[in-house]
DNA sequence: CGGTGCCTTGAGTAGGTTCAATGTTTGTGG
DNA sequence: CCACAAACATTGAACCTACTCAAGGCACCG
């Protein structure tokens, strides 16, 4: 295991609580530090002129944000769930890209990651229906949130939820209890869920199933 | 101007041709060359399971695609128009990215320009109403394409446009013409349109006005 | 115990999809 | 040069989904 030494971010430096609302940066605001999620979930939202509030992204532990890709950052980034990051000066940053990028692309997968991110959401919201949607993005979710006894903890309000969607918050619940009806997810809790078909909800993401 | 020096990659190789619908690489490939785009416009294009097929984004002149961020390509280009480009080998690629990316940034903003259209989608798709997401779309694109006698060259079947929208292409249609009825573009060819009211467009796409 | 924020549910409506038919443009071969 | 085919664009009508509006329920917090 040499990963350690490739990547100067990976551990080592200490992280910094940030509780549930706090925002990490804003939008617009110089790109003087990389922002890596240690623990929680945070989330990317932007603002249209008329207060327009759309969620972008959310990220998870493990995927660093912030890039200094351009001079100054294109979307907020605020805490979701209480979380634990860490602020790597971007100069620092830019500098082990160019020492390991040679070698290994390990941080240039840390890039890809920000922008798997995006382009997710479009895949998302590319597909018809609102059940699809729903499905597709529970199924993306499943995989990043951590699991206890089977459930994924989803310390996510549905108004999130329907931002990122792009839907109501009316059809994000109406399309969980549809979900829960067809027993393809549980929900013991409001904040708890499992997806007990895998496969079905699969076809409903792919708007196969009705 | 001390630009060329930086960059390997702007100038100097010689462009190839690409003719309408052919593809440059395909989803799941190796990332094995970068693609320059010279001149014309090529598409991201995504195919679920079963044959959905997803427009992802546009890419034009000066645009860097398909970068080594991961092992395959996550989506495949196809020319939209006939078009000139260029192939660099990814490891020079990478190379020159360490090389560059201490003293300027200059290959870091190709990578952001490819993850930027991936965005740009997604806050498209994420407003109400077809009419706004249109708008929305026209507008960016009139940054981009050519222009001639106040007219952008709008060398791409509406179908294209739909699938970018996630919309169907009767809906695009439908809208186009009425923009043209409320005389906020003009297009006196299928394939050229000028934007007459940016500002009434503008607000169109904030979904201000009806 | 009352408040506040979020979730839930219902009813009515508007907007977009689908289906189907027609029109237009472009390219191809006679 | 014309005729025809294929692909794309346009239009209308019926249907249906998801939104809006509005009211009530639940949970957490002081």
């Amino acid at each position: 295991m040499q990963m350690l030494k490739h990547n100067l971010f990976e551990q080592r430096t200490i992280g910094m609580p940030a509780s549930c609302g706090e925002t990490l940066f804003l939008e617009g605001e110089p790109c003087d530090e990389v922002f890596e999620i240690r623990k929680g979930m945070a989330r990317a939202v932007s603002m249209s002129r008329e207060g327009e509030r759309q969620i972008l992204a959310f990220f998870f532990p493990g995927d660093f944000i912030g890039l200094p890709l351009s001079r100054h950052h294109r979307y907020s980034v605020e805490a979701v769930t209480d979380l634990v990051h860490v602020r790597h000066s971007t100069q620092r940053w830019q500098e082990s890209l160019a020492r390991t990028c040679q070698e290994d692309s390990s941080m240039l997968k840390s890039v890809w990651r920000e922008e798997k991110a995006f382009i997710e959401r479009g895949l998302i919201l590319g597909r018809v229906g609102a059940l699809a949607r729903l499905s597709a993005f529970l199924i993306v979710l499943s995989k990043h949130l951590p699991t206890e006894h089977g459930l994924c903890a989803l310390e996510l309000p549905q108004t999130d939820i329907a931002s990122y969607l792009a839907a109501s918050p009316e059809t994000v619940c109406r399309g969980l209890k549809r979900l829960r009806e067809m027993q393809i997810i549980a929900m013991p809790r409001r904040d708890r869920f499992a997806i007990q078909y895998p496969a079905r909800l699969e076809l409903l993401a792919e708007g196969i199933l009705a």
